[in-house]
DNA sequence: TGGCTACTTCGATGATCGTCAATATACACG
DNA sequence: CGTGTATATTGACGATCATCGAAGTAGCCA
């Protein structure tokens, strides 16, 4: 499976109040997504890439890491909502989730 | 001690190139900082404080926590350079650091 | 069918994390 | 000094994490 596992669709929401537990507990996985300096560098290349994408095999080698642990980075941004993946006969194509950073954005914003 | 450790006061560079190890080595720990709900939680009760801070001994109970973890967090948020603490006689309180969040800023709009 | 490539999952290991009770420290007040 | 209050640190525990090698799956092509 290439697509794996999605963040919920439903946006975040952010009331006006204090942080309630559940918006908490909504964003924290976002944040814990990027908490990571191989997938913070994972995220941007994958961004830099725009919409077309960059292959699952051209993000192993500059990040210096073994292919299984560049897999189990990507599936943690596909299941925080990041990022999504497109395969494309043998190979996979991963491009950012449009509104990905929408959530953090409100909240470093309120 | 009720300063605690802080955080390089020397801003998070982010140039125009992709992210670069340095660079996600520094920016991952802020991330980390918010990556915990009651985390998350404790920073938005001492945003909305203001200028003058929130008294810590105000926080454990809203956030249903002991004590001991509710320090533990603190830390963590100073550390990362979030907060900032001032004592005053037996009481500590907790602000936002005016610039916390302007490297993450960046980052997402990058 | 068989072999090749791209990627994922499994299993294990050492490291870090969140939590609390117990203990320690810092300060105020008498 | 002694007592009380506020906060920090220590020590321990179970849980989660990052990582890799090995094994499994999926798609292409001959």
């Amino acid at each position: 499976m290439y697509g794996g596992v999605m963040a919920s669709t439903r946006p975040i929401q952010l009331g006006k109040g204090p942080l309630s537990e559940s918006g908490a507990t909504d964003l924290a996985p976002l944040f814990a997504a990027l908490s990571d300096p191989i997938r913070l560098r994972l995220f941007d290349l994958v961004r830099r890439a725009g919409e077309s994408g960059i292959c699952s095999c051209d993000l192993a080698e500059p990040l210096d890491r073994s292919q299984p642990t560049i897999s189990h980075h990507l599936k943690v941004l596909r299941e925080a909502g990041l990022v999504e993946a497109r395969r494309d006969g043998t190979w996979i194509w991963y491009s950012v989730e449009p509104r990905a950073l929408d959530a953090v954005s409100r909240f470093i914003q309120r």
